[in-house]
DNA sequence: CTCAGTGCAAAGGATTTGCATGCCG
DNA sequence: CGGCATGCAAATCCTTTGCACTGAG
């Protein structure tokens, strides 16, 4: 739950798409700034009301190789549509709030005791033949817009 | 856990589709008996192959109106397919191991204290301005076919 | 200079819908 | 019989892709 100050997030992405020999390109960082400031995640017509600029076709291309390159993650909601927030390496490992109405998607975080219960949880299922990578817990309801 | 018997699901099918003004056509009953059957979420290609004759549309529209008359539920997975499986009200609380590589969906159940668990998480969230109604917990890994 | 990135428009793919016909109640 | 349900095809909507042009390194 520690912020990442910011300037830290952009060096690191900086390496990241230089190791994964992708350029700085203006609409990138356009992207991924958007990406920084938000607190929650983002679906495509919410990255594009930030510049109506921005080509949706550039951002879906560059959403999609932010992610192959571990600097954003996708996120599945209730509606139609993806939802991207930056990688959690970048921030810090969290949860959702999802409202079923609107799609509309926050972060919010548990104690560490709930944590460490769903890694117990996750060794159990292991049993199951599946190899668990992450793992996901979000709590449905409405947002204050829409209850 | 305590399964409950087929029997007694078609029951409740049958008082909720009557409550709710719905005839019993014959592919509407075809599409509960497969998730009835099923022991997993099912996209919309997996019930059609349950039996080729059945028309896309039909299906799409059942499961959409079973969604509504509290029959059946959407689960979403890491594809492009959303799943269906029978309301929690007439099977009971689980969870899902979602296939980052496929998309398949299993069910699995958890521990009551880990689900205790969640109900204080759950508690803590509402502060969030969020009415919370339900939550989702999925493992996001790979399944035996894909590892 | 070179080649990745961009923008536009067209293509894809899942899901929804209009409408004439069929079947439950 | 009356009206919901069906099936086909057309329409939607999100997302991806082809291609010629532009700009980062």
């Amino acid at each position: 739950m520690a912020p990442i100050p910011q300037r830290e997030i952009r060096t690191a992405v900086v390496a990241r798409l230089k190791e994964a020999g992708l350029r700085n390109s203006g609409s990138r960082w356009q992207v991924v700034d958007v990406l920084v400031n938000a607190d929650r995640p983002l679906s495509l017509p919410e990255v594009l009301s930030s510049d109506p600029e921005l080509a949706q076709s550039s951002v879906y291309r560059n959403l999609s190789e932010l992610v192959e390159v571990g600097v954003a993650r996708r996120v599945e909601s209730t509606d139609e549509h993806t939802r991207f927030e930056l990688h959690e390496s970048l921030t810090s490992h969290h949860h959702h709030l999802v409202c079923s109405s609107c799609g509309r998607v926050e972060d919010f975080y548990v104690s560490e005791e709930f944590e460490a219960g769903i890694g117990s949880v996750i060794q159990a299922a292991r049993d199951k033949g599946f190899t668990i990578e992450s793992h996901r817990f979000d709590l449905i309801g409405f947002c204050a817009a829409c209850d």
